[in-house]
DNA sequence: CGACACATTGAACAGCATCAACCCAGGTGG
DNA sequence: CCACCTGGGTTGATGCTGTTCAATGTGTCG
């Protein structure tokens, strides 16, 4: 092994979220893994199964998602590289959702059974995972509000706001824009519109001057109005040192 | 203290969750925290701010809430009593939604400092909190299913469905039927649809022989045809032992 | 070059929203 | 004891937002 150890970005993660012990950070950096690549759309998690590898999503995006009985798509998250795609199941033992690659990925599987063994171990850990499966509690709760309250222009663009924040504040897009992983109809699984009213919806904010596109690249020519339109307030986010930590309790 | 201690529902439900150790019931249970009844509409978490004690319901009903800019008001969660209102803000300081009472009810007001305390120094606990913490994710996903995949009559079926096995389980109603907490308006807020919509379409699931009602108490007339048109699947609840447990890690 | 996935456009339609009125039961105060 | 008020529930008429179905365009990759 050389360079930077691939669970660095998961360790980075958690340590962002409750300063963690040196202990909590080697003994995670040592864990067995193995790397896997993926194509686009291979399943990560199966509903009803139980899985046996925690994945660290290395590179791409993946989604998770559940499906109704007439066959409605409803995508409840969008994980982007750095994220663990599973630590509801370091709580829960069966999946009650599908997590699927969105482009080609990579992966790293950590074993559950080694997981958990650690991580119950040690509280710092514990806590650090619980909080990180808050922030994406958080996440799911403004999604609702997203759906349930707003308009079809207004969820794009806060979804766009919140894919642009999540990226920089990973260093994977800068303020200039950032590249969009999904495609119209995934949106429309995200956002509960069709791809045809996503399209139209997206034709409109480009006319509107709200966003700008091109190709699969979004960038925002006046952010601020952007904002205030999707009514976009990044506190539901959780980023910074905003968090609970051990020493303050 | 005479009688079951008031926190003894929640250490009950902790326990249903991850099968606590004697101690951790014990330190549970001789948290300080003192009583408070409330009435109606009364809040009890207000977005923005930061906590400063963990209510647990003993009595009575209580929604989480969001608002947009628009004044759209989505409700993201129902809570029942036994529930802790604020297992989020273990792990996070700053609150991002609204907790109101949905009637007069009351609750056990736990402060943060000596739960965190408690909890941080024993990892049993913070397991079964994070927990119940997943377990409420787990819901929010269904919901957001519920309102972008369904129509109007299938996201109020699945509500009721919801509501029944959850107040079953917790002894709260019977097979019979159960006493909805809330107004038209409140169901309208949890299924974004309107009060207008939310009253039509509950005539229509009357006349469909769907559902039963007799003032604000629902019943099935044919429970599995309802589970069946609602597209509900309880294993999202995650209720009964199914769940990691330390000893399995 | 052809195949395929994705994006774009049009026309007709449906589900739910909106606004406005009315009803009913329970509680309050004169 | 009744008159009134208020919060919730019920109903009607109308229209918008987003759906549906179907066709066409466009870029990429074997």
């Amino acid at each position: 092994m050389h360079g930077t150890p691939p669970l660095q970005v998961l360790i980075d993660k958690l340590d962002s979220y409750a300063a963690l012990a040196d202990d909590d950070r080697r003994s995670l950096s040592s864990l067995s893994h193995f790397r896997k690549a993926v194509s686009g759309g291979t399943y990560l998690v199966r509903e009803g199964t139980t899985p046996e590898h925690c994945a660290v999503l290395l590179e791409g995006y993946a989604i998770r998602h559940k499906l109704s009985l007439d066959g409605g798509r409803q995508i409840v998250s969008l994980q982007i590289p750095g994220d663990p795609l599973d630590v509801q199941h370091l709580f829960l033992d069966r999946a009650d959702h599908n997590i699927q690659a969105l482009g080609p990925a990579t992966v790293a599987m950590i074993p559950f059974a080694d997981l958990r063994a650690l991580v119950m171990a040690r509280p710092g850990l514990i806590h650090a995972f619980a909080i990180c499966g808050q922030i994406e509690a958080s996440i799911l709760q403004e999604w609702l509000l997203n759906v349930g309250r707003r308009n079809a222009q207004q969820r794009l663009v806060h979804l766009f706001c919140e894919i642009s924040v999540r990226l920089e504040n990973t260093g994977h897009a800068t303020r200039d824009g950032f590249i969009l992983p999904m495609t119209q109809e995934e949106l429309g699984d995200s956002t509960s519109l069709t791809a045809v009213h996503v399209n139209r919806s997206l034709m409109a904010l480009e006319r509107g001057g709200w966003i700008e596109r091109n190709g699969r690249t979004i960038s925002f020519p006046n952010r601020a109005a952007a904002i205030k339109m999707a009514g976009f307030n990044p506190q539901y986010l959780h980023h910074g040192r905003q968090r609970v930590t051990l020493t303050e309790a």
